[in-house]
DNA sequence: ATGGTCGCCGAGCGA
């Protein structure tokens, strides 16, 4: 079974890109993250017909998620406990959309960017990974999958330049010790040995040419836990979605399982 | 330190 995870920028401004990486890779599930649709649009994006089944939620601004399956798709669930915007669909807040898609739990994850180191919304992404934390403890034990778009870089050798970031979020070691607080607890970041860095990236700015120079963040991930690490047979970041005119600022990440 | 580029909609705002 072969799993992505993409944070699209937008579904209906780049459903064609979409359907053409589902076919070119060959995707039994992919997690979508900034889909900035409603979940009343999705039907009329085709991709149904194309075999998958949708599991969404979020709006038409600037986040939603969703879970598309080829290999069924189960006990959809919109954000965890104790969460903003928990159980429903058109919540903005969201954020969080888990299915069981042939045997494995996929939670697609967009966590809050932050803005500014101690802005409001900074401290709402700390407390929203604090809460994520506590609900992805009692999945551990399952083949469970936590992708998506995490905002956080977690180590230097993730950011194109350190030095450039020393007063942003993404970098800080508050947000870093609540990404390691995840691995502290089993889970497992099963892209990095197979895509190993430095300068191994899944986003990019679109300006400044920052693709071109290879200017990015690696803060796009999969992480496992044990008993879906252990299924893991490769991965790769398909670093070529992000060239040319029409692409999303992030790419795809592709996890293969047994 | 600022500005650069996208996508939401049809002005700014968020990333």
């Amino acid at each position: 079974m072969r799993i992505a995870t993409w944070n699209v920028n937008s579904l209906r401004s780049r459903i064609a890109r979409v359907e053409a990486f589902l076919e070119r890779h060959d995707v039994d599930v992919l997690a979508l993250q900034e889909t900035k649709a409603r979940e009343e649009q999705v039907p009329m994006m085709g991709l149904e017909s194309m075999g998958y089944e949708v599991a969404y939620a979020g709006t038409n601004q600037w986040n939603g998620v969703a879970v598309l399956s080829r290999v069924g798709l189960a006990d959809v669930e919109v954000g965890f406990p104790g969460q903003p915007g928990w159980g429903d669909p058109a919540e903005s807040e969201a954020r969080a959309v888990g299915a069981t898609c042939g045997g494995v739990r996929v939670w697609s994850l967009y966590v809050p960017n932050g803005r500014k180191v101690d802005d409001p919304h900074y401290h709402y992404k700390l407390d929203w990974l604090g809460r994520l934390r506590e609900a992805a403890q009692e999945w551990r034990t399952t083949p469970t999958a936590l992708v998506g778009d995490w905002n956080i870089a977690p180590t230097d050798e993730d950011v194109f330049d350190p030095k450039q970031f020393a007063t942003s979020t993404h970098v800080t070691p508050r947000e870093r010790a609540a990404f390691q607080a995840f691995l502290d607890d089993g889970y497992v970041d099963v892209v990095r040995p197979h895509a190993p860095g430095p300068e191994v990236y899944t986003y990019w700015d679109y300006y400044r040419q920052r693709y071109e120079r290879n200017r990015g963040l690696r803060i796009d991930f999969v992480l496992g836990s044990a008993p879906f690490a252990e299924r893991v047979t490769g991965a790769f970041i398909d670093r070529e979605e992000r060239a040319g005119q029409g692409a999303s600022d992030h790419a795809p990440v592709v996890v293969d399982l047994d």
